[in-house]
DNA sequence: ACCAATAGCTTACCAAAAGTAAGCAAACTA
DNA sequence: TAGTTTGCTTACTTTTGGTAAGCTATTGGT
């Protein structure tokens, strides 16, 4: 039984519920590595420099945290803006299609608060 | 600068953006490990037996799915149903938690299809 | 009856990701 | 000037994921 692929290929709808989609999939790799989600959900709450994340973040390793962060710019979700004071002072903000995960970020919360024990 | 503590705590606002959220932060690792996302996403379209899983989801191997279902049962998202045939059938189906993922899924989903690249 | 295939897994082993610890330059603070 | 904070990087260990094989039970073919 080959998955009865003839039946299926609807080619109305993109991508139903039901099946693989690439792209959901990339995203909720990506969002969903490990701290990736929470580090987002902060930065919804406004701009915010290294220690900050960390520090808000409980279990966040200054490592992991730096990896993250740079893989979420190189997706375009987080951009890096050093402001030379003096003091130089790093921080971290949502660009426009990290700010657009909000609707998503809220409704995982609304879920989680739900369902999830605490 | 220890966080401007007494400045937070708004005590108002259970979880506001920002923050950290634990059980936001539980869902989002749960539904983030490697393969969760797509499984569920799949599951979204109703029961599925464990072959079609692995042959809907690319690059999922046997191993994984296995151990990513006992994980989502575990967690109350998915109930596993044997039908005694004979022959023997098992199927995976979203529970109501699981099922009310639904939106969280729609909304990734859009999110990805706007910002992800393909 | 015999052989191969499919479903639904489990076990063993190796590679990749994450966690831990330390270090480190530049700036600021006492 | 010694010590602290910021924003990282490097090295090493542990945990997780991937690959391959195997295994029981049933089904289909010859």
């Amino acid at each position: 039984m080959r998955q009865l692929k003839s039946s299926r290929q609807p080619k109305v709808s993109k991508h139903p519920p039901g099946g693989f989609c690439p792209r959901f999939h990339r995203a909720v790799e990506l969002i969903g590595r490990r701290w990736t989600g929470a580090i987002v959900r902060v930065l919804m709450g406004g701009p915010q420099r290294f220690n900050e994340l960390l520090n808000t973040v409980p279990g966040l390793s200054d490592r992991l945290l730096s990896e993250r962060l740079r893989e979420l710019e190189g997706e375009g979700l987080v951009r890096r803006e050093v402001d030379p004071g003096p003091p130089v002072c790093v921080s971290y903000h949502l660009t426009q299609s990290g700010s657009s995960l909000e609707p998503v970020i809220a409704s995982l919360g609304s879920w989680a608060e739900r369902w999830m024990r605490a």
